[in-house]
DNA sequence: CACTCAGGGCCATCT
DNA sequence: AGATGGCCCTGAGTG
């Protein structure tokens, strides 16, 4: 192998007649060739990082990721052997070249904790071959950017910050922690595996969380299938078609959901169909221009502003969302051993999937969206989501979020700058593009009135293949575009592009969502989303 | 088909 | 005596 001390196969060319290679090193000793060799080695980012378990020096990958010998051939034995180790202390022994074997249980939960894999020693015991993680330690090496030949400084290039965050919204409730790294100490890439998360108190202290959110272009891997099929019970087909039941706590139930009947709107649920209220002349207009004919009429304007409140009923208080994905990820990490955290890019997916978890909620008990057929609520959702979940974000950021930060659901916040200046080529393009679009919302003011516009606009998209009751979605969609636009009229008369400058802005979010469903995707072909979840499916049923 | 490199085995040393 | 860890063997994957 490649690590002092250790001493590696010389190549073959430098060795005509391998056999034993003490003696061909021997006669190597003082040649050039071998101090070329040497120097090659030395220069190998192997050599030079320090094992995530115990900081030896790595001797390259085993089970999973970098790691030293010892802890190599610890873990080997431990798995072989099915090893169950207890610890005196308090499981947090500590684990350094010196120190390492005085506690065996805490040695095999690090090496669990920084993601070495049980499935990788050989239940057959068969020696030699590669794993199936040859590509995992491919795209590692990549995501270095440090090939064997011509390695570099051992960079950890992609760094994100998360600032503590502000006390706009409510703080997690008491005792329930808010997530970070236990330390300042940066990652490198093989945070992937090691960056678990860990319960602290990040919101008072102030400690900063770093988190991997890579993604090399050129990682492709096959798509790992969905895990366990059916599993995952709450589905998008179990949200929509289980009526009676709350996606994942009933604690998530919106406190009022129900509609106010009012006989002007055809929002009271009723077998009278949406378009009633609409006149024949607009349903075949075009969005664009589908208000000019009642654009005057106060009418219009009256039933609007109502229809407009109605859908204002149905949005979730955002505290509340704050709350429940901090409890959803808290009731995570609750069930997970102390050495087996969720890293921090699983985190941020949880709170995708939490919010999206929302998102369905929300259109699933909108009474315009359960009039239609359950298989039309599917395939609008499951073309949407992306470009909900983008705009839920971009009304966060207009919202709560400071200049130059990004403000997640929990309430936390990272600086732009950072991500911008360490992530990928697609999560810095993705972060400019969503911080350009917020900074023109903002300019725009867009309130929240206009914002549950857009995402019904969003949702009620007739363009959508395989819709079947289409003039129905494409009637409400008319209808919350004349209410978006009489809205904007009337509480912005100064500003008479408003309306427009709204409906702008949808092409890009709608690029903006493929981008992030891309990204996501690309991450999920690695194995870096977590298994089990909406937003994994979501990302399933688009590509199959 | 030569080469790479990660998993397994061996065994001297340590606890 | 059992655990550790350094070294070497093996063989599937790769170019």
């Amino acid at each position: 192998m490649d690590l002092p001390g250790y001493h590696p196969r010389p190549p073959q060319s430098l060795v005509p007649h391998p056999g034993n290679y003490t003696d061909d090193l021997l006669n190597l000793e003082g040649s050039s060739a071998c101090q070329e060799l040497k120097a090659e080695l030395d220069a190998r980012p192997e050599s030079r990082e320090s094992c995530p378990v115990c900081g030896d020096k790595v001797s390259g990958y085993h089970y999973g990721l970098l790691t030293c010998e010892s802890c190599k051939g610890f873990f080997k034995r431990s798995v072989q052997n099915n090893k169950h180790y207890t610890c005196a202390e308090n499981q947090s022994c500590p684990m350094n070249p010196s120190q390492r074997k005085r506690c065996p249980f805490c040695r095999f939960q690090k090496c669990l904790a920084v993601g070495m894999k049980r499935e990788a020693v050989r239940a057959d015991r068969m020696r030699g071959g590669r794993n199936k993680f040859g590509p995992l330690y491919r795209r590692d090496r990549q995501m270095k950017k440090l090939p064997p030949k011509f390695p570099q400084a051992n960079a950890a290039p992609y760094r994100i910050k998360i600032e503590n965050a502000h006390t706009r919204r409510p703080t997690a409730p008491s005792g329930l922690h808010i997530l970070s790294s236990p330390s300042s100490t940066s990652f490198s890439s093989d945070a992937l595996h090691q960056s678990h998360m860990y319960t602290s108190s990040m919101v008072q202290s102030g400690a900063p969380m770093r988190m991997d959110c890579t993604l090399n272009e050129d990682r492709v891997l096959t798509p790992p299938p969905l895990p366990y099929p059916g599993l995952y019970c709450r589905s998008l087909s179990g949200f929509v078609q289980e009526k009676g039941e709350m996606p994942f706590s009933s604690t998530l139930a919106p406190a009022n959901y129900s509609w106010h009947p009012n006989p002007d709107s055809s929002f009271t649920p009723s077998s009278k169909p949406v378009s009633a209220s609409i006149s024949p002349t607009s349903l075949n207009t075009p969005i664009s221009q589908a208000h000019t004919k009642t654009l005057h009429t106060p009418s219009s304007a009256t039933l609007s502003t109502n229809f407009l409140s109605q859908l204002l009923e149905g949005e979730q208080e955002e505290s509340q969302l704050c709350a429940k994905v901090l409890a959803s990820l808290q009731r995570e990490q609750a069930s997970r051993g102390k050495h087996d955290r969720l890293n921090t890019f699983s985190i941020m997916c949880k709170m995708a999937d939490q919010t999206l978890f929302g998102l369905v909620e929300w259109a699933r008990n909108s009474a315009l969206f359960k009039e239609l057929k359950v298989e039309d609520q599917m395939v609008l959702l499951q073309s949407c989501w992306s470009e909900l979940l983008v705009l839920d974000h971009l009304c966060r950021q207009v919202t709560y979020g400071k200049v130059g930060c990004i403000y997640l659901v929990t309430g936390q916040q990272i600086e732009v700058s950072t991500i911008i200046s360490q992530a990928g080529v697609t999560l810095s393009s993705l972060v400019s593009r969503t911080q350009d679009l917020v900074s023109k919302l903002k300019a725009l003011q867009f309130d929240r009135h206009e914002f549950v516009c857009l995402k019904y606009l969003v949702l009620f998209n007739p363009d959508v293949k395989s819709v079947q009751s289409r003039r129905q979605v494409e009637q409400t969609q008319e209808r919350v575009n004349r209410a978006l636009m009489d809205h904007t009229q009337q509480s912005y008369p100064g500003h008479s592009d408003k309306f427009g400058q709204l409906l702008l802005r949808l092409p890009e979010i709608r690029s903006i969502s493929l981008q992030v469903e891309e990204y996501l995707y690309q991450r999920h072909l690695l194995g870096d989303l977590p298994c089990n979840s909406l937003l994994t499916e979501m990302l399933h049923t688009k590509h199959s």
